[in-house]
RNA sequence: GGGCGGUUAGCUCAGCGGAAGAGCGUCUGGUCUACACCCAGAAGGUCGCAGGUUCAAGUCCUGCACCGCCCACCA
């Protein structure tokens, strides 16, 4: 029973992890006396390719506290961990490892490309799960899914083919986004628009001449601005506003594309902003949104002079064939200026659209792909989210939730890549939009599309936390699709917790070396004070900017719980026979002084406190009462007061000290789940549970006191 | 172009209508037996700026500035 003066979590964590795996307690089918009431949470799926950062290890640490809070209040608890298989981005890491070797994906052919990724994910795929571990999640380790498991793309399956019977799932030529180094279609949420310095060229659209003899007309043209003068091989029309009048004589006149040298006419539509350049703009249909919409207005065809390789097509004069888009445009503005054609250029910031997996700029291009329609879907998120079927916490990211869904595009899910859901029809070699298969993750885990018991258990789910970031690339897919399939919503309660940045306030980036690694806390700090310095500055949904202080303080903490513990064990250990049964409320309550009294009753505020900061997700505050209250009611005040007290009352104290341990280490459990478990093991109770871990959470019942 | 969040002690943050708080850091003193990753105590803030509401405002309202984030069809 001897602990050392300092407490060293190596010598621990890993010790109590085996304990807990042991005991299958993480599992609610094999943990003991419970309720019936169930609390689950289905764990946001880290991609096979991550590694821990800072971002898991906070929404780690909120999943882990909401399911040893609610485990201890005797729920039937159920954390259930899996990965996602990432298809883009878990390609792309083969197709790196293969470019070393100097191959691509296309030397080795579809099949062998594939077994080489199951290769990868069978060595690294789990690594991030077994960190998960280091942090002490309470995860159900035995029911672990994977997207492509067997049952997975069963169940992706069956949802696609139900939207399609349903007429949901349609198949078009649409303008999409195409990241040309992964040749494959994107969704709008894939993007990162990244702000560039660019230009803002204006050229000369020459008006057609119907009669060459009329000097009037002659150097007459319309001048059009772009940032993206490579694109107008492609213009099928100019286009202004209705309402401006500078173009008010246009209307119905042509113009001669330069360079092209194809006639095309002027257009009138509210699409234009009449403030942007010179209130005339190029119309490129084959290569952007707007011009596509304003193209089919019209009834404009296409002319695609951009292809999948990012190269200028053979739709474009011979000059300019098979040049990369930048070549292009440089050979344009030349051909211009010799033409006297380019009235000038401005410097202007431009955003261009990247590709979240590889930062290559994105092309709009025209393809053909496969759609999900989301006009019902987005209406029944939505609604469901209005009623308060679902709650957002904090608040305020409905906002974002809801600005998404009003006006939201069919979701393009076809990708022309390898990893992923195979499409489930004939000659279809297309893949699933990894999303699609995630946006059903709270129920395929449980089961679904079987009925069984763990799906009618557990779902609807309680909670979903996860960073703001996925709002909608993910919680809002998998709100309509368990609506959809499950006919429920798939959780209560939507967490968004808050972005770990840096001390400076800026994104933590791998890249910039600005990023902590949480592994080199565990190392430096150990887990549990990792745990309680993180969740100490969780507060109401802000940012954190991360100062490695507050984990020193969860060390130092750490250490004075488990002093406070070598302390109480002494002065019990006089006391041959103990003393409390575990499961019992308290001691006889007369006899108490007023030293006692005044513990006890701020031991009882505490529980309450800690109750309500639980409910409502406010981690840091929960972390700070249970701090001020054990470091400073308990041992500063009463453990000094019992060095004074007489010897008569020294039975009654014994028992109010371990009392107060105990209650405080069920209530500081959650937090910091390795050294209480550790110190609970060693204390001398009649009835003790196997695991700190399954003990009973403490009622806040001494009122009177 | 819209929207959201932040601006309080040297640092990181609580407080959101009634006498300025925590952790870390700093300083002073202490420590024979739980802990120096300790104890007792102290210093340190005209609560971003300017107006307004109120008996009373970090706390509510209006405007502004700076920092950060999100959305958008600025071609």
């Amino acid at each position: 029973m001897k602990l050392s003066k300092t407490y060293s979590p190596k010598q621990v964590e890993d010790k109590i992890y085996r304990l807990w795996q042991k005991s299958g307690f993480f599992n609610p089918d094999k943990r003991p006396a419970q309720r019936k009431k169930t609390y689950c949470i289905t764990i946001p799926p880290p991609n096979i390719t991550g590694s821990l950062h800072m971002g898991h290890a906070l929404n780690t640490v909120v999943q882990d506290i909401l399911i040893r809070f609610k485990r201890l209040q005797g729920l039937r608890t159920l954390w259930l961990p899996g990965t996602d298989h990432a298809g883009i981005a878990a390609q792309n890491v083969v197709e790196k490892e293969l470019k070393k070797e100097g191959k691509t994906r296309f030397d080795l052919g579809r099949e062998k490309f594939i077994e080489r990724m199951w290769d990868w994910k069978k060595k690294y795929g789990n690594i991030i799960l077994d960190q998960l571990k280091k942090l002490g999640a309470s995860c159900d380790w035995s029911r672990k899914v994977f997207t492509l498991d067997k049952n997975y793309s069963e169940a992706v399956k069956t949802a696609f083919l139900h939207y399609y019977k349903k007429g949901w799932i349609y198949r078009g030529k649409r303008v999409i986004n195409w990241c040309p180094r992964c040749q494959t279609s994107l969704s709008d949420l894939e993007l990162e628009y990244k702000e560039e310095k660019g230009k803002l060229w204006y050229i000369k659209y020459p008006l057609e001449q119907k009669n060459k003899r009329t000097k009037e007309q002659k150097n007459k043209y319309v001048l059009v601005a772009t940032t993206r003068p490579e694109t107008m091989l492609g213009d099928m029309a100019v286009a202004v506003n209705p309402k401006d009048k500078r173009y008010k004589n246009l209307k119905g006149k042509k113009v001669i594309l330069p360079l092209v040298e194809r006639e095309i006419p002027v257009v009138a539509d509210n699409l234009v902003d009449p403030k942007f350049g010179t209130g005339a703009v190029k119309v490129t249909p084959a290569h952007d949104f707007t011009d596509y919409k304003i193209a089919q207005n019209h009834n404009l065809t296409f002319c695609q002079i951009i292809d999948e390789q990012g190269k200028i097509t053979e739709e474009a004069p011979l000059s300019y064939q098979g040049l990369t888009i930048l070549r292009a445009r440089q050979k344009i503005i030349e051909d211009l200026k010799s033409k006297k054609l380019l009235e000038k250029e401005e410097a202007y910031k431009i955003s261009i659209p990247k590709c979240y997996r590889c930062s290559t700029t994105v092309e709009f291009i025209p393809s053909q792909q496969w759609f999900l329609k989301m006009d019902k879907l987005a209406k029944m998120a939505e609604k469901a989210v209005r009623q308060g079927k679902i709650k957002f916490i904090p608040k305020r990211f409905e906002k974002t939730y809801f600005d998404w869904l009003k006006n939201v595009r069919d979701w393009c899910i076809s990708r022309q890549i390898w990893w992923g859901h195979k499409i489930p029809l004939k000659d279809e070699s297309d893949v699933l939009d990894t999303w699609f298969s995630s946006a059903l993750w709270p129920f395929v885990t449980l089961g679904w599309p079987q009925k069984n018991n763990d799906l009618k258990r557990f779902y609807p789910t309680d909670v979903l936390s996860t960073g703001r970031d996925i709002i909608n690339l993910w919680v809002a897919r998998m709100i309509f699709s368990g609506l959809e399939f499950m006919k429920k919503v798939p959780f209560k309660d939507v967490y968004v917790h808050a972005t770990v940045l840096t001390r400076e306030g800026k994104r933590m980036s791998k890249s910039l070396g600005t990023g902590v690694n949480p592994l080199d806390l565990i190392e430096k700090y150990g887990a549990d004070a990792t745990r309680f310095g993180i969740a100490w500055q969780v507060m109401g949904g802000q940012d954190i900017k991360f100062v490695e202080d507050n984990i020193m303080m969860g060390k130092k903490f750490c250490n004075k719980i488990w002093n406070a513990a070598r302390f109480v064990l002494l002065e019990i250990e006089s006391a041959k026979t103990l003393l409390l049964h575990s499961s019992r409320v308290l001691v006889e309550t007369k006899n108490l002084n007023n030293v006692d009294k005044r513990i006890l009753g701020e031991l009882n505020k505490t529980i309450k406190s800690v109750n309500k900061h639980l409910e409502n997700f406010q981690f840091g505050k929960a972390a700070q009462v249970l701090y001020d209250f054990f470091w400073h009611d308990f041992c500063d005040r009463y453990i000094e007061e019992t060095k004074r007290v007489d010897i008569g009352c020294q039975q009654r104290t014994q028992k109010i000290l371990l009392y107060v341990l105990l209650t405080s280490l069920k209530l500081l459990h959650p937090f910091v789940p390795f050294i209480t478990e550790e110190i609970y093991q060693k204390l001398p109770l009649k009835d003790k549970k196997p695991c700190l871990m399954v003990e009973t959470w403490p009622n806040s019942l001494h009122s009177h006191l």
